[in-house]
RNA sequence: CGCGAGGUAGAGCAGUCUGGUAGCUCGUCGGGCUCAUAACCCGGAGGUCGUUGGUUCAAAUCCUUCCCUCGCAACCA
């Protein structure tokens, strides 16, 4: 076996909490492609995984009450259990903590420090608990953490770093000489601009403030941090050995034609890793291609507006295939894309249930009532026959032009096109005329016999997409013919014996099920903070104050800087972020409740002591007002 | 002036790099057909391509002004 080779990843999945739909569309845009390489000939290895250390997943399993590794199995489990069900079918399935990929980190690590591409030193500071990171002054954003707004204290700690600088002229001069490198193309202008001209940065690989990582063997108070332990996944999945006695795997696959990741990790995946490789001497991967986001209604999921959606839930409402042909056909080849129920319904009506199960069903159908399902090529073609014959015989290299750019919506269309050509097929030959004529029933073979067999094209290209549908026709048709090959040539299966009652592969969905449905899965599970006790609550001190003046904050879009009279000695200004529900001048004089002994902050430069209480729900936000005077004491 | 993306028919999008009749899916209206899952096929209506100015024989496309939307960031004590 001599087949060319094609080694296609993910990002591994963090294993923090239940993966949404934004990680299952990754996988499932993956498998796909890893399909379509497959039936197209190659020989295919795609690799996913979880990415299982840090400080967030021992803060979590600390949380459940749990040590982290029975926490990392159980959420891993889980992963593995949404990426079974979207029929993805990948080969290999990494861990982190699995004790191959721990081991061969910790040689890689040393291998660069006694190469002196990996130094001690010292990281001086401040350092966000929450992100797990330093940042350096200039980065501060108004003393706090840039990324998460977390508090930031100074912080030292001894560390290892990665010379970065050394190997950037190599990087850009590779990034230049490969144009294929970073796709899409508009990603690599972002990288090269904002990441490497500016210069790199050493970076710091080594943390001493948690535990929950893979330890550095020749210094173990340090843990190797994120990047050299996840991103190696792609080489210690294959059996890669540091000291050269690698797996066949490895050698065999490395180095990856395509890393698929998300684009907000481009730049690890484009600069660090890399460098990494470098520094290894090692091949680097041929192509990373940073896919879209893709989004679900309006806005951005959040748990507090419930418009969460899981695969999960999508899959027991829809079906696999139905959420995979959203998935793959809905989403613009380099832009978010949004999807919607009425998004999903409409498809599935119209493209699914109509254009292609309605398709298959009439045409089974009047096999079966004119030749009891027994059809065989006459072998006479018509004009119009051969219309429909070169837009099959078309499709193949063109669904390959699309996959090869990695463009899967395009490659769909060609297969539907198929399908809605057929249906026109139909009605330009009017079978049910042809079967009143005896003299036309050899035309009319000849016309059913076309349109199985175009499905027949169709459903083999198929078959990337949609494996579980696209198994189903064919076991309709009568065949199981479904190899690129038998695509060369029209006619390549001479004779079917279709099923003796088609089956619907999409049944409609109506609309009255549908708001059913939706409302169904618009209820929120309430979640609940834990029990606390009167104590707890006596801690709280609120009273009643009066809005003596309003303005905009001058540095923040949300913020409006409160004025307000708590008690008749004392004035306090408050800030809140209530910008977009209230104009400043309508809040004054109106008598509210806050709680007076929160710490003092500054947000954005002004001082803010103590907090106006406000109800939410469904995007709307009131303040709690009352008429009580001000000074009143709640309780 | 924080970064980025976008504004094309009622909705969702393609076309913009490489100027030359504005296209696709859904919806809608009318017609056809009866094999089929109220499906399928044909046709129509519907767009001054966000705005200003410019380059050009010619601009959705190139340059420019401004407006708006959405992410991210900021920020919600």
């Amino acid at each position: 076996m001599n087949k060319e080779k094609y080694y296609l990843t993910t990002a591994i999945a963090y294993t923090s909490g239940k993966p949404h739909i934004g990680n299952t569309y990754e996988i499932v845009l993956a498998d796909a492609i890893a399909r379509f390489k497959r039936n197209e000939g190659y020989d295919v290895y795609f690799q996913t995984g979880t990415d299982e250390h840090g400080q967030k997943i021992e803060d979590k399993a600390k949380d459940a009450g749990k040590e982290p590794k029975e926490f990392v199995d159980e959420v891993s489990t889980e992963i593995k259990h949404i990426f079974d069900l979207m029929n993805t079918k990948y080969d290999n399935f990494v861990r982190t903590t699995d004790p191959y990929h721990e081991k061969q980190v910790q040689k890689i690590f040393k291998k660069l420090y006694q190469q002196n591409d990996i130094y001690k030193g010292e990281y001086e500071g401040w350092y966000c608990k929450a992100c797990e990171s330093f940042f350096t002054e200039s980065q501060l954003k108004d003393h706090k953490c840039p990324d998460c707004n977390g508090l930031v204290h100074k912080a030292k700690e001894e560390a290892y770093f990665l010379k970065m600088s050394k190997y950037a002229d190599r990087l850009m001069e590779h990034i230049e000489k490969n144009p294929q490198f970073i796709q899409p193309e508009s990603r690599k202008n972002e990288m090269v601009n904002n990441f490497i001209k500016p210069g790199l940065q050493d970076l710091c690989v080594s943390r001493t403030s948690f535990k929950w990582g893979i330890p550095v063997d020749f210094d173990d108070k340090h843990v190797v941090y994120v990047w050299i332990d996840a991103l190696s996944n792609y080489i210690t999945g294959l059996g890669f050995d540091l000291d050269g006695n690698h797996g066949e795997l490895y050698q065999r696959y490395w180095p990856a034609d395509v890393h698929l990741i998300g684009k907000d990790i481009l730049r690890f995946h484009t600069i660090y890793w890399p460098i990494i490789l470098m520094a290894l001497d090692l091949p680097l991967p041929k192509q990373i291609f940073g896919h879209p986001w893709l989004l679900v209604g309006e806005g951005k999921m959040s748990k507090s507006k419930g418009n969460v959606i899981y695969a999960d839930d999508l899959v027991e409402i829809f079906g696999v295939d139905a959420v995979r042909y959203i998935m793959l056909h809905e989403m613009p080849f380099a832009q978010d894309g949004t999807i919607t129920y009425e998004l999903i319904i409409e498809r599935f009506n119209s493209d699914l249930a109509n254009v292609l199960g309605n398709l298959v069903n009439r045409v089974i159908a009047m096999s079966n009532k004119y030749f009891n399902g027994n059809i065989h090529n006459q072998k006479e073609y018509t004009a119009l026959d051969y219309e429909l014959i070169n837009q099959c015989l078309d499709a193949k290299k063109k669904t390959i032009k699309f996959m090869n750019e990695l463009r899967v919506a395009d490659s769909i269309d060609v297969v539907f096109d198929i399908f809605r050509r057929c249906n026109k097929y139909i009605d330009e030959n009017e079978p049910w005329k042809l079967a009143k004529d005896e003299n036309q029933h050899q035309r009319l073979m000849q016309v059913l016999y076309n349109l199985i067999e175009a499905i027949r094209f169709g459903t083999t290209l198929l078959n990337s997409f949609l494996p579980d549908t696209a198994d189903k026709i064919l076991n309709q048709l009568g065949t199981n013919v479904n190899n690129f090959e038998s695509l060369d040539n029209f006619g390549a299966q001479e004779t079917y014996k279709t099923i003796d009652r088609p089956v619907i592969l999409f049944q409609r969905l109506d609309e009255n099920v549908i708001t059913e449905l939706l409302n169904k899965n618009k209820t929120v599970p309430i979640e609940h903070k834990s029990e606390i006790d009167i104590n707890d609550f006596n801690k709280i001190e609120m009273s009643v104050g009066e809005v003596i003046s309003c303005k905009k904050h001058p540095k923040a879009d949300k913020l409006l800087i409160f004025k307000i009279k708590i008690n008749e000695q004392e004035t306090r200004q408050i800030v809140s972020g209530l910008a977009d529900y209230y104009k400043p001048e309508d809040t004054v004089g109106k008598h509210i409740i806050l709680c007076t002994n929160l710490k003092e902050i500054k947000l954005r430069g002004e001082v803010s002591k103590g907090m106006i209480l406000t109800a939410e729900n469904n995007g709307e936000l009131k303040l709690l007002e009352t008429d009580m005077p001000i000074g009143s004491i709640i309780k």
